[in-house]
This record gives C-alpha cells, structure tokens and sequence, in this order.
DNA sequence: GTCTTGACTTCGG
DNA sequence: GCCGAAGCCAAGA
C-alpha cells in the first residue's frame, strides 16, 4: 500500500460536479506535501484504473493538470460533462464547487 | 551516492 | 493581488 493508492481511493470518491484540491487530499491523507498528489496522479494512467483526475486542481482552481490528459482540453470537457464551468482554464465558482475529503470522509 | 524535476503551497515583499 | 523564494518529497537520471 503506497501512498499513491491512498490518494486515488480518495479521488475515486470525489463526486461527480465536484472538484478538490492538491493541498486538501495531501493534508487529509498527512502526505506532507501536495506535490505527492500530482506526482500520483501523473503515474495513476498506467494503474490500469479509471481516476477521475480531471477532478483535481490547484489551490486557486486552476486545471494545472490539464497538459498531462491524453488530448489537448479534454480536462476541461470532462469537468463541462459534468457541468461545470471553465473560464480560462479556471473553475468557475470554484469556491462554491470545492469538495473536502475531510468533511465527507473522515 | 548526489542532482534535477515537478498535475503544489505558503510566506514575504 | 502578483512575483520570487523556499519548503516539500518521491522518481529518474
């Protein structure tokens, strides 16, 4: 059991119209730092799961993550599916869409 | 073994 | 609010 499997059980449960952060998955899992949760999911395409990954950005909302997806936008078409907004490569009312582990899961 | 590289975050200015 | 520096820690070279 690494680290990484702990994050994608997390992710797995991230609500589909929902979004998370780096920030909160490593300080709900005590990773010690965020960078683990991108790294684990750079590598979660080849865990031969389906990681809604396209549920994960960054601390301003921001689809950092989208240059990594097997096409160009379609991180940004995943999340339009599940209705939510992009502006800019941004969540739109990300606050208001931001999904804590912690106070889902525990 | 060390050094570099990040799907990140926080802090100071 | 933006920018740069620093902290973070697992891979890969």
């Amino acid at each position: 059991m690494h680290f990484y499997d702990k994050v994608y059980a997390v992710v797995e449960r991230i609500p589909p119209g929902r979004v998370t952060t780096y920030g909160l998955i490593a300080d709900f899992l005590a990773l010690g730092s965020a960078r683990m949760v991108g790294w684990a999911l750079n590598q979660s395409h080849k865990s031969g799961l389906d990681i809604p990954a396209h549920r994960v950005v960054n601390r301003k909302g921001e689809l950092s993550g989208r240059a990594h997806f097997p096409g160009e936008g379609v991180m940004q078409q995943r999340l339009e599916a599940e209705n939510i907004e992009i502006t800019d490569h941004r969540v739109k009312d990300f606050n208001n869409l931001l999904w804590n582990p912690s106070e889902h899961l525990l």
